[in-house]
DNA sequence: TTGTATGCGTTATCAT
DNA sequence: ATGATAACGCATACAA
């Protein structure tokens, strides 16, 4: 009883057992042993209360159980759920998460590259805007909402269906004369598809669809002018509007509201992505819900997938639609 | 050439810069080494992009260089800012988050407890709700907005001083007859003093003060009963609602949308927290803003504190106040 | 089947 | 000042 020690190690298991420590590692990590071992064996670890050290563990096996997330931030309702549910799934396979976030700094992920280096990661899953952002050719990538490269797998949502099913979802609402707004950044990412699908979805409907794009400097403010340049005595022209994600149609609304134009009797308006606020049951508006947990789960299991072979270029997940206040319905 | 080392070791950096280990290790950890053979090493690093494995290190030093967070989620938007800047704070002083998000679910933290063990954590910072939360004696414990032992280290807001801040404001702003609305778990907790605070401030400026709380299993929609209550037709008694979070307030919010009462026209509102919606610029509401980044950097500093003897049992962060569209200024 | 010895990448103690 | 060596906790190939 002279050293009390503060955690204890195989070696003590083995010794309070009166076994060797080769017959531990056997037990602990289920391999054939016998059965009275492993009984002793089993209450030691009890006793003492016993946790393998997952360190010590990787350093033998050089891996270090843990996977990097690259992620503009946590801010956003929609990053914090992927974090939450990436984070989850990871733990669920006894992986630790190393949380990057990045806040669209070109500068901060390739630093991030570098403290992935310095951790060892076994892996990375990255939600990342650098168009030219270098990576490890050795260290497996998946990547969310952006192709990068040949043999890197991509997850998103089915973004293309998306932008149908608001479209479909505005015409049986009874809108003739749409709207899409988007605020991009102009590097091509899956999320890129939502307006191919709602203009696909318009001509099937046979809506009118007016498109208004901001790019990278423009101030979100240039969706006002927009609505005032379709302003007719007081009415817009627009019954329906498609904004390319919850934030725009936030915005949006807040915009109408001082317009005093009235969502949903005036206007209706989809955003996209799902974001509840506050996390609780209420969505911010009508709007096409991307599968988060779907989402990060897929991520977990191709990045942690052994087989190089089978990890498909592309994976797209189904969305739905969610009623939000925002539409007549 | 034979086998190109896939993450190169201390024993490649010697061979290639012909020293022996133990030069190396000291070169890496800045201690006194000849200056022809720290160059040699330095070359040789950056040659072979060489990095510390900080688990083998971790190994030696029995540390891990993890701390890890139990928090309810990530989804409330004051907890994901909460989880960035402590992941930040960690990170800046070369530690790893391990995120635990336990859901308010005593179960939950208790497992997280084990997983705790299981990865050896250097320290714990927890925001937890668990009443009898069993914990190591031994490992460092930081706790947030609850003090949970007599020699475990509380940080929080002032919630006193911002529940009185609330008050002078919304007399300042003309208030006379105010409401303070909270929901509140039964466990005595640092945030219960905003109402303390709250009652201290109405008293010293004269205001008519009504109080409505809600226990553990009511709805929220209790508040539009209790504003019905106070209804003489079609006008509220009050001129001026504190909510004990931004979460309330935002509900609260919408319920007076429906009932036609026009805020801040009618009824001025103040929240508590500091939520931007989308983490972008603007707030929910006019609200009493917590330091987060300021939290985030007390807690990491106490936990990574060596001496436990300068630790202080509360540590309260001073709060401000900030417009947000649901007062009248 | 069980036990012993070696090595994973580092650091620290010791001779040199 | 520098270099060899043991030890950290664990897994495993090999010997008993």
């Amino acid at each position: 009883m002279r050293k009390k020690n503060p955690t204890p190690t195989m070696k003590d298991v083995a010794l309070e057992a009166g076994v060797a420590l080769g017959t531990v590692s056997k037990v602990i990590n289920g391999l054939p042993v016998g059965e009275a071992y492993r009984l002793r064996v089993e209450d030691a670890v009890k006793k003492l209360d016993y946790h393998v050290n997952s360190y010590a563990q990787g350093l033998k096996a050089s891996k270090t159980y843990t996977a990097a997330l690259l992620i503009p931030n946590t801010s956003n309702p929609f990053f914090a759920k992927l974090v939450h549910y990436i984070n989850t799934a990871l733990l669920k396979r006894r992986y630790r998460m190393l949380l990057c976030t990045t806040d669209y700094d070109s500068r901060m992920e390739q630093e991030y590259i570098t403290i992935t280096k310095q951790n060892k990661v076994d892996g990375i899953i990255g939600l990342t805007y650098n168009p030219n952002l270098h990576l490890e050719e050795t260290i497996p990538f998946v990547s969310i909402d952006r192709s990068i490269g040949p043999h890197i797998p991509c997850v998103a949502s089915d973004n293309f269906a998306g932008g149908q099913m608001a479209a479909e979802k505005l015409a049986d609402l009874g809108c003739k004369n749409v709207a899409f707004l988007r605020v991009g950044s102009s590097l091509d990412s899956e999320p890129n598809k939502r307006k191919a699908g709602f203009e696909n979805g318009c001509l099937a409907r046979d809506l009118i669809l007016t498109e208004k794009i901001l790019h990278d400097g423009e101030p979100i403010s240039e969706f006002e002018d927009f609505f005032r340049k379709h302003l007719s005595d007081g009415k817009l022209k627009f019954d329906g509007l498609f904004c390319v994600t919850d934030y725009i149609a936030y915005e949006v609304i807040k915009m109408l509201g001082k317009m005093d134009i009235r969502v949903p009797e005036d206007v209706q308006v989809i955003g996209f992505d799902g974001v509840q606020a506050f996390g609780s049951g209420d969505y911010f508006c009508s709007t096409i819900v991307q599968p988060v947990s779907d989402i990060a789960e897929m991520c977990v299991e191709l990045l942690l997938q052994e087989s190089m072979s089978t990890k498909p270029p592309l994976v797209c997940l189904p969305v739905t639609y969610a009623y939000g206040g925002t539409t007549k319905e």
